[in-house]
DNA sequence: TCAACAGTTTAGAACTATTATAATGTAGAA
DNA sequence: TTCTACATTATAATAGTTCTAAACTGTTGA
């Protein structure tokens, strides 16, 4: 386990006091190369797997939105019964296997930059992010 | 108002029985040269307008199902605690405005075509969309 | 150090969109 | 007309998420 001081810190210099259910989640969301998506619930069982200390459903909806809102995790817009979460938050898109259920990820160099030539009157583009469905050939 | 034949016509043959439900439904979102987004919510206020025959929500779902089956409707792919639905089912694209919780079709001519330069083995595209969010400039 | 306060966690209730149920109604075929 | 399968309906059930208010805790500053 690395040293939680970073997560800590992490938090502290976002205005997020580093609370243990929060270095907790951090520990499980961020202490690993490879990127991921999760629901709620998944979070939520990963959690309970990890450790003895429960964490409370609410928290974990608060620590994620919290962390959403930070920039720490990305939502990804799809149609689903549930919000997927994603820890890469660099610029990226996704498939989306219909048969499967499952989310893949785009490497961002395999999509040529997407060009919008409109935009609305007194708006600000926040995000430009593409869904590519898939089923079965 | 226009005739309604057209509707029975096009209900019938895609094997969806011509109720009288059905038709009034038909007629709110078609009778238009404007295709337009709707949530189920929209859909049931718009209903109650039109109408004095209520339609019971449970119907209302079961037909926006059963037409975006029929591929009369596209559901929108966006986070949102609501569905969305198009009536337009060209290709094209669409902002959201996350202030106004609106969405804004995006006229398929001002996309420049989306490349994506990898695939998942034994998977085909169904759809590619993009999703452009927009805030408060 | 420690009191005070603001931010955080918590269990559980509440809320909202959606789906399921089962009884009643109706379109279309024979 | 009568039958049957499909539709509609009110309502209950479900599931994900948000709210509430009380208890707890990290941080500040005296």
């Amino acid at each position: 386990m690395l040293n939680n001081s970073h997560y800590i810190d992490k938090l502290r210099s976002s205005g997020l006091r580093p609370t243990k259910q929060r270095i907790k989640i951090c520990e499980i969301l961020f202490n690993t190369e490879k990127t991921f998506h999760f629901t709620i619930n998944d979070l939520v069982k990963k959690i309970s797997k990890a450790t003895n200390d429960k964490i409370s459903l609410a928290t974990v909806y608060n620590t994620v939105h919290a962390f959403k809102k930070k920039g720490y995790l990305k939502e990804i817009p799809i149609n689903s019964d549930q919000s997927y979460f994603d820890t890469n938050t660099s610029h990226h898109h996704h498939f989306y296997d219909e048969n499967q259920k499952d989310l893949i990820d785009i490497d961002d160099a395999d999509v040529e930059p997407v060009k919008v030539n409109t935009r609305i009157p007194g708006k600000k583009i926040k995000s430009v992010e593409v869904l590519v469905k898939v089923e079965d050939a």
